[in-house]
RNA sequence: GGGCUUGUAGCUCAGGUGGUUAGAGCGCUACACUGAUAAUGUAGAGGUCCGUGGUUCGAGUCCACGCAGGCCCA
């Protein structure tokens, strides 16, 4: 055990950090965190993998913190916390990138290069800065198992995966259908969202539009107005949709192109897009044929809601459709931005088409392929098809003909010729270009379509009750993300898409004979293996499956099955969307079911998981999908959604624009410690961090700089007097009234530390921390017991205050341990090295921190509180009335409103005194009568009374006299005579204040007020002088190179006096200060130093003894 | 376009349940202190509490509608 508490010159933060990282490692502390609470309760966290095909950025220290945090708390808490590491390894953006370095297109998978070299790229490029990421991990504190990790593309996890999918297949949870999606008939392929983003796919064109009418059943010439940008679906239309609580209006006019009377139906709104007001004064009678302006007149208002379920007659009947088709539905998505307010429905061409004609049970327009199975009126080359009559054949855009057709000088559009064709059978009301912006295929450049694509979907729908409600019992930090948009996210619950048409993946383990009507999932390798040698003992010839068998593409590809009727299956193409991948890591990390059963029991569902809000309807949402239906439970119990980190000014970091913050750069320069503190104490998780460097120096000093400054101040003293705290804890009653109260504090910090950190709330910890630190202990506690530390003897009350202020610094460190590992580390070892007062001997193994209720002392918080007001108070008062501190004063006068004050201020009389260098505090009462008492009505508690009545109450209090006050006071009752009637005061209703002494300065603050005697007697004075003394005493002794701890000899100049008379008087107090063993006068002292004061001059001599 | 979220001093942020004069830290200015000294203290300047309307005796706080930034989704 060492003796001395290690004490330090300059301090490089990064160096302790890599200290301490070398000291973690060689003890295993992070290993024995979990190994040493084997059979203690277990805290379950979950890591969500990152995926390392690209670098770390600072967002991950900020999010990687805040998982790390709650972990080393848990375990300091003394639960058992495993927390196996992870990496995200499939999906697009891993094949974009493989893609971009080898100089190829998705179409050239299979030609240029096999299936099986680009996997293999792949899983070489998705681990690529695997080695940078474990770099961060470390450098930055953040303790996860990196030995021993998921992999995503690992068989064993895949197998798991595997697993999961058959038990939703068996439940019946796994569908084919179809799903309306971004479709480029040049490419013959669907497009993600994510390609649709790429830059320059959406473009502005101009493209023929159209507003078809729609006649009304059973009437003569009532017609539905609806609008499109894409007149070749009007023959698929199947249903229209207005809003409910849309107003429309029905309008007499005349058909612009027949010229026949019509009455049309809109939105209200959208009157005047499609009529001129010019018009309006016309009657409908004068209209000749041709006229420019056409007269209309509204007849009719009516709200959406009656609309709904109105019947009309098919626009462009080619295949004829019946009800419940070609009604009025309402639709969440109508709005009066554009069109009428009416929107056209064709359930084969757009998202919120197909959703709500299902919805509502509407069949949509479609024919039957060679195989008998529905299509649309389009097909995937983009063309009309043969049941179209006069369209069949037309490719719908006019983009997909070949260049020679198209500039053909007859050439009419697809959406031209329907457009004649409306006009022509008068159910045409408008037709225009309109410029719109439209997505376009990034490969062919041609314009995409949204078009039914089959998928496989999990029926999570099914599910939407019990996923609703088991959400309500997550605590969500914020609250709001949970019950807000992941709530409405669950609420608009639509099937999850699993199917993704790729390669880099988990295969989809569904096998189907060549007609669909047989199929098998399989649910492991095992199983896999078994039905292989059955498809080759039935003679499908093939490889068996071998031990090492890799489930990726294209291996997986050339599996055959035998159906129970002698059928060969080939498995469906599709790979699982990624986000199944981790949503399912809860079970597969630990390869279950095939290994860890006890494991699983024991670590789910995880008590805390952590992850960017932007995984709301990822990660977040995969998960809980998972837990609820496989096995009706949550995945998390509490989670964080922590926000954005956000450069300076509030923008987002990106490489191309250069403000990104590099991490290791930063963790290099600050050290790790001050980087998490700023990030957990500046903001809320949850809220964006704008993340400045100078947040993180000011920081570094403020928080652990004056820690350290506090640390090293102890360690100073506390070596000299050989303390190590050997002796026996002294007992509280026998320590002062300031040791009393920052153990008070202290324990009050603790509780409330515990309480911020089991509400998920790092930041009100970290804060609450450093104020301590910063305020109570180093700012008040130390200033006021500094003279305690450095003179005297080694008496118990010295005991005292090493005891107290070594019990603070090891608790801050126990404290701040989770979100400043490093430094907390540092300072538990310091101090713990010498004492051995704990066993652990890493702060990690160490246990949190309990308060102690019984050394929570409110009343004595409450009275260093106005300890510390009334020395600020001074302090004010003698700046403005320029008088150091050093100069003493007789006393100040303090006006007690009550008994209770004047024993609170009464206990802590000593320490005003002392801090503003006065010899005694007077109190003044009302029975001295110099008092001068104001008077503020209680406003809460009058208006919760009075209400209405307070302009006149607070007017009336406004002109109390002090006799009025004084009447009050006494009789404990007044009743204001107002205008609206008596009013019964009593001394709640008011507050009386205390806030001037005639003829005296005066200074105040909440309810205290203090007057400061200015008179400077010749006693006071010669005090005075002799503090000037001391202080350039030992400033020489400074200069002279002296420890604290060497003796002197003064030598002193005879002088004025008045000079003489102080030093004389105040012998005793210089030389105690100084540590000087003599003090002697002589006449002259031609090379003593001359020392300037105030209005005096001396000179002295000092020499060492 | 929808959902969620943020807006308070030059900057970063606090401001239960509505209550008279809106706070802290940093930065700035001035002064003080000097055995914690690459510290510390005191004071000062600095505010349309994003805007508009409403509820109320009283709104930074509650309600409505906007504006601006952010995230997710369409």
């Amino acid at each position: 055990m060492a003796q001395k508490y290690p004490e330090y010159k300059g301090i490089n933060y990064a160096d302790i950090a890599e200290q301490v990282l070398t000291f973690w490692k060689e003890k295993e502390v992070f290993e024995r965190s979990v190994s040493e609470r084997e059979g203690a309760p277990t805290f379950t966290f979950f890591e969500g993998p990152p995926s390392a095909n690209g670098t770390p950025g600072i967002h991950h220290v900020m999010a990687r913190t805040v998982k790390d945090i709650f972990c080393r708390y848990k375990t300091m808490q003394g639960f058992q916390v495993k927390r196996k590491g992870g990496w995200d390894t499939h999906g697009l953006p891993v094949e974009l990138q493989v893609e971009k370095e080898l100089g190829i297109t998705k179409e050239d998978i299979g030609k240029k290069i096999s299936v099986e070299e680009y996997n293999r790229k792949c899983r070489e490029a998705v681990m690529k800065f695997k080695d940078q990421w474990d770099e961060l991990t470390q450098k930055m504190g953040y303790w996860v198992d990196l030995d021993k990790p998921y992999i995503t593309f690992e068989p064993q996890y895949i197998e798991s995966l595997w697993h999961l999918l058959k038990k939703l297949y068996d439940k019946g949870l796994l569908y084919k259908g179809y799903t309306i999606q971004p479709y480029s008939p040049g490419a013959g392929t669907g497009l993600s969202s994510h390609e649709l983003n790429q830059p320059g796919c959406y473009r502005n064109v101009k493209d023929v539009s159209a507003t078809a009418l729609f006649k009304v059943k059973g009437t003569e010439r009532d017609y539905l107005m609806a609008w499109t940008t894409t007149p070749w679906t009007l023959p698929s239309n199947n249903s229209l949709a207005v809003g409910k609580n849309i107003t429309y209006v029905k309008v007499a006019t005349y058909n612009p192109y027949t010229y026949q009377p019509i009455n049309v139906i809109l939105a209200k709104d959208r009157l005047p897009a499609y009529f001129n007001e010019k018009a309006k004064e016309i009657a409908l009678e004068e209209y000749k044929e041709g006229d420019k302006l056409i007269p209309w007149q509204v007849l009719d208002e009516l709200k959406g809601s009656q609309l709904v379920g109105t019947s009309y007659e098919q626009l462009m009947p080619y295949i004829p459709l019946a009800a419940p088709a070609l009604t009025v539905l309402e639709g969440d998505f109508v709005t009066t931005e554009d069109g009428t307010g009416i929107v056209h429905l064709a359930q084969a061409f757009g998202a919120d088409d197909y959703r709500v004609s299902v919805a509502n049970g509407v069949p949509g327009v479609f024919v039957k392929d060679e195989d008998g199975n529905p299509m649309p009126a389009v097909d995937k080359q983009g063309r009309f098809v043969k049941e179209m009559g006069d369209l069949a054949g037309r490719y719908v855009k006019e983009e997909f003909y070949a260049d020679e057709v198209r500039n053909a000088p007859d050439f009419k559009s697809t959406d031209v010729y329907i457009s004649i064709k409306l006009k022509e059978e008068g159910k045409a009301f408008k037709v225009e270009k309109y410029e719109h912006s439209y997505p376009h295929c990034w490969r062919t450049d041609k314009p995409i379509l949204y078009y039914p694509l089959e998928s496989w979907f999990i029926k999570t729908t099914a599910y939407k009750e019990q996923l609703v409600r088991l959400n309500r019992t997550i605590n969500w930090k914020p609250e709001s993300t949970g019950i807000g948009r992941f709530g409405n996210w669950l609420e608009n619950l639509v099937d999850w898409n699993l199917s993704r048409s790729r390669y880099w993946g988990t295969p989809l383990p569904i096998w189907r004979t060549e007609d669909k009507k047989e199929e098998k999932c399989i649910g492991s390798l095992a199983e896999l293996k078994a039905e292989v040698a059955k498809a080759i003992a039935a003679g499908i010839d093939q490889k068996p499956i071998e031990g090492d068998f890799d489930p990726h593409r294209p291996f997986v590809d050339e599996v055959y099955l035998v159906s129970d009727s002698g059928k060969k299956m080939t498995r469906e193409a599709d790979l699982i969307d990624v986000w199944f991948d981790s949503g399912a890591m809860p079970y597969a990390q630990w390869h279950w079911p095939f290994e860890a059963q006890d494991v699983l029991k024991e670590n789910f569902p995880a008590d805390f998981i952590a992850e960017g809000v932007d995984q709301t309807r990822g990660w977040f949402f995969t998960l809980h999908a998972l837990a609820v239906m496989l096995f009706d439970d949550v995945a998390f119990k509490n989670v964080i959604a922590n926000g954005l980190v956000l450069d300076k000014n509030g923008n987002k970091m990106s490489k191309r624009l250069g403000n990104a913050i590099d991490p290791f750069k930063t963790l290099a320069q600050y050290g790790p410690d001050a980087t998490r503190w700023y990030m957990i104490a500046n903001a809320n998780p949850w809220d964006n961090l704008k993340f400045d460097l100078e947040g993180i120096v000011e920081v570094q000093r403020r928080f652990f700089g004056t820690l350290h400054n506090t640390y090293n101040f102890f360690a100073l003293y506390a070596n000299l007097d050989g303390f190590r705290y050997q002796e026996g804890e002294v007992p509280l009653e026998q320590r002062t009234e300031s040791d009393r109260w920052i153990i008070s504090r202290l324990n009050s910090l603790i509780a409330d530390v515990e309480r911020a950190y089991n509400d998920y709330e790092p930041t009100k910890a970290a804060r609450a921390i450093s104020d301590f630190t910063v305020d109570d202990l180093s700012n008040w506690y130390v200033r006021l017991n500094r003279k305690r530390f450095w003179r005297g003897d080694y008496t118990q009350d010295k005991q005292a205050a090493y005891q107290t202020l070594y019990d603070c610094l090891e608790v801050i460190a126990r404290l701040s341990a989770p979100i400043a590992p490093f430094y907390a580390e540092l300072l538990y070892r310091n101090l713990n090295g010498v004492s051995g007062r704990q066993q652990q001997e890493s702060v990690h193994l160490a246990l949190f921190p309990k308060a102690d209720q019984g050394r929570i002392d409110l009343d004595l918080e409450e009275r260093m509180h106005d300890a510390q007001i009334i020395s600020s108070l001074v302090h004010s008062l003698r700046k403005k009335e320029k008088i150091k501190v050093r100069q003493p004063l007789s006393r100040i006068l303090i006006p007690i409103l009550n008994q209770h004050q004047r024993e609170m201020i009464s206990a802590v009389e000593d320490l005003i005194l002392n801090e503003v260098n006065v010899k005694s505090i007077e109190y003044i009462d009302d029975a001295s009568g110099v008092l001068v008492k104001q008077i503020k009505p209680n406003l809460p508690r009058l208006g919760k009374t009075y209400g209405p009545r307070m302009k006149e109450i607070t007017g009336a209090v406004a002109k109390f006299e002090q006799a009025d006050i004084a009447r009050l006071e006494r009789e404990g009752v007044y009743t204001l005579e107002l205008p609206g009637g008596p009013i019964n005061l009593t001394l709640e209703d008011v507050l009386i204040t205390s806030q001037d002494i005639p003829g005296w300065s005066v200074a105040s603050e909440e309810d205290i007020t203090v007057a400061l005697d200015m008179q400077i007697s010749d006693e006071l004075r010669q005090e005075g002088i002799a503090r000037d003394l001391v202080n350039r005493l030992q400033n020489l002794r400074k200069d002279m190179g002296l420890d604290v701890q060497d003796k002197i000899s003064i030598t002193v100049a005879r002088g004025e006096t008045l000079v003489n008379a102080a030093l004389e008087a105040n012998r005793e107090y210089i030389c105690t200060e100084t540590q000087a063993l003599q003090l002697q006068f002589t006449d002259q002292l031609p090379e003593g130093t001359l020392l300037e004061m105030d209005d005096v001059q001396l000179r002295v001599q000092v020499e060492q003894v």
